[in-house]
DNA sequence: TCAACAATTTGTCTAGGACAAAAAAACACG
DNA sequence: CGTGTTTTTTTGTCCTAGACAAATTGTTGA
């Protein structure tokens, strides 16, 4: 059966299987890779299966990552070491450096969590729930995912940023409980789409403005979203797309769950995977940033 | 490219990646099941790739769920869905049934998602954080998984269900800090098990007890388990598996994860997934149930 | 400048064979 | 009658290698 991995004390090498685990690149994908474009090209255990090096997994990694930004593999899988870094650091967005968010990053690098939450739990409280998620959050998170990009924060590091400002945000949304004739707004993702934090800012902004906010998490199947819009008759139903999610798969999603949904249920779709489509669909409110979705809210 | 799913209006039908994704099974054991039981037994598109129906891939989720249970394939394969559904309410948990436990799941079933975050939260005023976890959130997620598999509740009342539990369990959360001389525990998930309740239990549970929680969220790869556990000083690491997790993968990634890891962490898995697995791993304690971790943090 | 068409790239699907690990069954022994 | 030990069966994952549609890029013509 299971065809587990061989654990040489010095060499750890991983099988296919932890190789997809690990990358999200397919079976089919890295086997296809080796035979087109030489690499990986796993050296073989005594069954003659394929064994990955870490370092080999670590490249997969970077290239998955730039995939996800636009690149192509034929064009990026040759490339050394050296020319993959330099590609993922060319993709630095140029504005302007923001000293607080330096700061806050430096603070997740060097490990002192505690005190990062202290510091944006204090900035929350100055600034506000709303500016506090528009003016910090945002670009803190996007400054995170570039970071990592770069190799210079771990994703055990984004992953820990993650978490912590998911307590944050979700903490400061229990104390709002929307009251009187406030507009139902269902919040969720397609399936594969795991981003959650997107969709806790929206949830946040929404709060604040007094909506009633159904979340669903993250990945929900667009006839159970139909069906959920119906049971607790959502007056807006809001998706949220990363930057990883493909364009196509995100019109192809909203004009089924469009065609699905009630007429007069408003749908909104936001995120970083909706900022690059451009042309208009009928019906589907494509929201460049988050202060819009609060005006959208607040019209009803 | 991506062979996407054929949105014929009237009849929907997948894909093998698509129930791939909804099933949990592997495309290659999709394949060997149809090659050697005969089920399931897709029609083809006009390219010859198979097309699964709604109905198969219902019964594909059951059949794992059962799987998930300690039944075997070739015995349970080849039963008539009214079979199945009778071995499937057989499996229901013997034990008394809980009146509070009904009752939470009756609101959650009518939608009156407020009413049953406050009852929740009541529960969890009146018993305690711990006990609360226990004695209502442990045995109501199982509840509301078998419910699920009956089909008597839909996945997005699951989703609802979910994130309102993890908002209630955070919320507690934040309000516990450790202090003074804190054993500090690394908890997340591998990837593929996306599930973050149990985790949030665990959580729960240690920072009652003063443990220094550092929450890597679900999905985290082994080296970088490792890299976190050296960054933050972890003395142990705690992983949690759901039912559906692979036997083999789960053990797999155990063993991997232990030979990485330094001596002195201890290295701590729980969840159904685990609860299966009967032989012992060196060095690797298996948690049976939520109390024991407590007892092993308190060890420290 | 933009649309239409052709070429290339890319990921997923197919088939069937092989085999190791796990589980069950059969067996031997006290 | 239990309890180790060995065989047999079950089961999932790996392999190779070919095919092809969808996405992307490149080219041509108005």
């Amino acid at each position: 059966m299971a065809k587990s991995t061989e654990n040489r004390p010095e060499k750890v090498l991983l099988n296919i299987s932890a190789v997809e685990r690990d990358t999200g690149l397919s079976k089919d994908t890295l086997r296809i890779w080796e035979r087109r474009y030489g690499f990986p090209r796993p050296s073989r255990d005594q069954n003659g299966d394929r064994t990955y090096t870490r370092e080999q997994v670590e490249k997969l990694r970077l290239i998955k990552r730039l995939l996800d930004k636009g690149h192509r593999p034929g064009k990026i899988i040759g490339l050394d070491d050296g020319e993959l870094a330099e590609l993922a650091s060319a993709a630095v967005t140029d504005g302007k450096p923001r000293q607080d968010i330096e700061f806050y990053l430096r603070l997740l690098k060097s490990h002192q969590v505690r005190e990062l939450r202290r510091q944006l739990s204090q900035a929350m409280v100055r600034h506000g729930l709303q500016r506090f998620v528009v003016d910090t959050v945002a670009p803190l998170t996007q400054t995170v995912g570039e970071s990592w990009m770069r190799g210079e924060i771990a994703i055990f590091e984004e992953h820990l940023y993650t978490e912590l400002m998911q307590g944050l945000i979700r903490n400061s949304i229990t104390s709002l409980q929307s009251q009187g004739n406030a507009p139902r707004v269902l919040l969720t993702s397609l399936p594969n789409e795991p981003h959650n934090l997107g969709l806790l800012m929206v949830e946040a902004m929404l709060s604040v403005e007094n909506a009633h906010c159904i979340p669903l998490g993250t990945e929900t199947p667009v006839t159970e979203i139909v069906q959920a819009a119906q049971a607790h008759k959502a007056h807006i139903v809001a998706l949220s797309f990363s930057g990883a999610y493909p364009e196509a798969k995100a019109v192809e999603g909203l004009k089924e769950l469009r065609v699905m949904l009630p007429e007069p249920v408003l749908l909104c779709a936001g995120g970083a995977g909706v900022a690059r489509i451009r042309r208009q669909l009928d019906n589907i409110q494509l929201i460049a940033d988050l202060e819009k979705m609060c005006e959208l809210a607040k019209i009803w």
